[in-house]
DNA sequence: CTTTCATGCTAACACGTGTTACTAACTCGT
DNA sequence: ACGAGTTAGTAACACGTGTTAGCATGAAAG
């Protein structure tokens, strides 16, 4: 397959044209099928003969440090080690991401930032050339850091949208998405309703979602109880310590939104512990439709966040953006939520 | 932060050397600490403040290829798209190798090789040098495969041990962790036990748990019910087909042993279809403890598989690899596993 | 016979860094 | 005063590639 004899010496491209007879150059112009120059057939075959035989790949740096481009992106995470162990969605984001990322033949670069160290570890990512751009997910972004980011010279695009950013952003309608949701447990005559965020409110998505919750609630006419808003912290355990403080308050409620999936799984563990039923006695809808939330017993009615679709679109945008299609800067894209009715909501009677 | 002008220009080592009216190689010497060179305080000084004041940060593709040594580890999956989409241990793999990756100071690539482009893709990465070395992460490898990576010169471990395979890997010890599981079943009394393997017979560790299974039965003196032994791929939904096809068999069983909790997942859901109720009607155990399955209901008894220790140790002994520490080589790391006793099962009367 | 022009290829530079060999100046013991 | 040794620093090369300017050669045009 390489050839008879095992090189362990590295291939370069003089050893090519040393082979075939040719110049270095003539070596680059033919492998990289350079347009506007005349190279005859023979000398073609030749190079092209000579590079199968010897196995030649050229090397990325050498390639990345005259070209100026790595042909690399980076995933940026955002959150804590043990919020990153237990994300159910970052399969689905790795898999969007590296789906475009491979029809582009562009590598994945995955870094992971302590919220202390924020700036300074953007900035080696980006300063050192290591990547051509970067995706933040989840961001959770103070003013400071935002501005940073947007005189830094790397092209940058948010997985989900963050207030007063012209950055370039994918992301749901996660005020409507909640609507949706809420709106569904009020058609079935729910009135009494309780909500759990998916995350504390300073990171994206949080506050959108217990909006959406208060328009539904406002629309139909039934007030908000304030002691049934709770803000979770994206696990399962932080669910199930939302839905026992909910329940030991003694505040009265037929149903909940959990704006996280991950979440109302916690939280389900808590109302089993009380003995409350799914949905006999507590109608639960979730959000996210992560793989999980179908075979959950009983299938959770979700809301469906298309969640590879949004890191084929954060990469195909992010990729326009380096090759410097102009237009495409300050855009954004939404993409569609749909609610999906399962088994954990029942009307009431 | 970065000083008052916007610089949009690159900053070089050259930039610095002139700031600090010195040498480019004195730049280079004072920032990288080398040791056993005179340079005195004061011009150690001059640089390191011209450096942060034009905000420095050496370009890592020059600096890989003149050390070549990119700084950068792959992670390389070798599974579907979709089988991606749906693990549930990825984000702690994920987890475990950033944090030791971090620690060292090295990035993480991830990749993806699809089944069909598997030689060539692994060529590409390792001889274009973009990494120093790779994980490969649930590898099935046929001899061909494997011969071509012992043969390449970059050095790999991977997760998941390969019959016949001389590279190190990380695993835990299947056999025996299975094998723990189905003893547990069967002190409980059950004879009659279904097996549900994780994936299919040829990626690694799927026949491992099988055998464990068919071990503690031996030594137990319960007969094997061939009919009872269903490999399934992965998914939930693999597990629910092959729960709902052990059902519809009509052969015997008051347990089983499922070698994935994802794969648990659904064959609960085809139990709970068939109104078949966990624990009374049916004993499960899984394998892997997913974050979710303690909040399963009822909570999944399971075997603990140390998920970010293992990738934590896979990183670790790529690097010692790549530092060329010899007596390392064919070495390999065998984590331990634990029995999770929780709700799932239930002893025979 | 000279001038123009296309063809086929190459020499030489640039990218930004790490590292080795070397030099100039200065100290010091005799 | 003089060779020996130390101190402080630099010039120059190497890494492997992409790309521009230019050089022969031969053919066509005047």
């Amino acid at each position: 397959m390489k050839g008879p004899a095992l090189q362990r010496k590295r291939v370069t491209s003089r050893d090519v044209a040393k082979v075939a007879g040719v110049s270095r150059t003539t070596v680059s112009l033919v492998l990289n099928n350079v347009q506007g120059i005349q190279i005859s057939p023979e000398t073609r075959q030749k190079v092209i003969r000579a590079a199968n035989e010897l196995g030649y790949v050229p090397d990325a740096m050498a390639q990345a440090l005259v070209s100026r481009r790595t042909k690399a992106i980076g995933l940026v995470l955002t959150r804590t080690h043990h919020h990153i162990a237990t994300d159910a969605f970052l399969p689905k984001i790795i898999s969007g991401l590296l789906t475009t990322a491979k029809q582009h033949n562009i590598r994945t670069l995955i870094d992971w930032v302590e919220t202390e160290h924020q700036e300074s570890a953007y900035f080696e990512l980006a300063r050192a050339k290591r990547i051509d751009g970067m995706i933040l997910s989840t961001p959770r972004l103070d003013d400071k850091a935002i501005k940073a980011l947007e005189s830094a010279d790397i092209p940058t695009v948010l997985m989900g949208s963050v207030a007063g950013s012209m950055l370039p952003f994918v992301d749901v309608d996660n005020v409507q998405a909640a609507e949706k949701a809420v709106s569904y447990l009020l058609e079935l005559g729910h009135r009494e309703i309780a909500c759990i965020s998916n995350a504390p409110p300073e990171y994206t998505a949080a506050p959108e979602r217990v909006q959406g919750f208060r328009n539904a609630m406002a629309k139909a006419g039934a007030p908000v109880n304030e002691r049934l808003v709770c803000f979770a912290d994206f696990d399962p355990e932080s669910g199930y310590r939302c839905m026992k403080s909910l329940l030991e308050s003694g505040e009265r409620f037929t149903a909940a939104f959990v704006a996280s999936d991950n979440v109302a799984i916690g939280a389900k563990a808590a109302l089993r512990e009380a003995n409350l039923r799914v949905p006999d006695d507590i109608s639960l809808v979730g959000f996210d439709d992560i793989p999980w939330a179908m075979y959950s017993d009983p299938p959770l009615t979700t809301i469906r966040l298309p969640a590879e679709a949004l890191a084929q679109q954060a990469c195909t945008l992010l990729l326009n953006l380096i090759q410097g299609k102009e237009g495409w800067e300050n855009n954004h894209v939404i993409l569609e939520t749909e609610l999906i009715v399962r088994k954990s909501c029942k009307a009431i009677q």
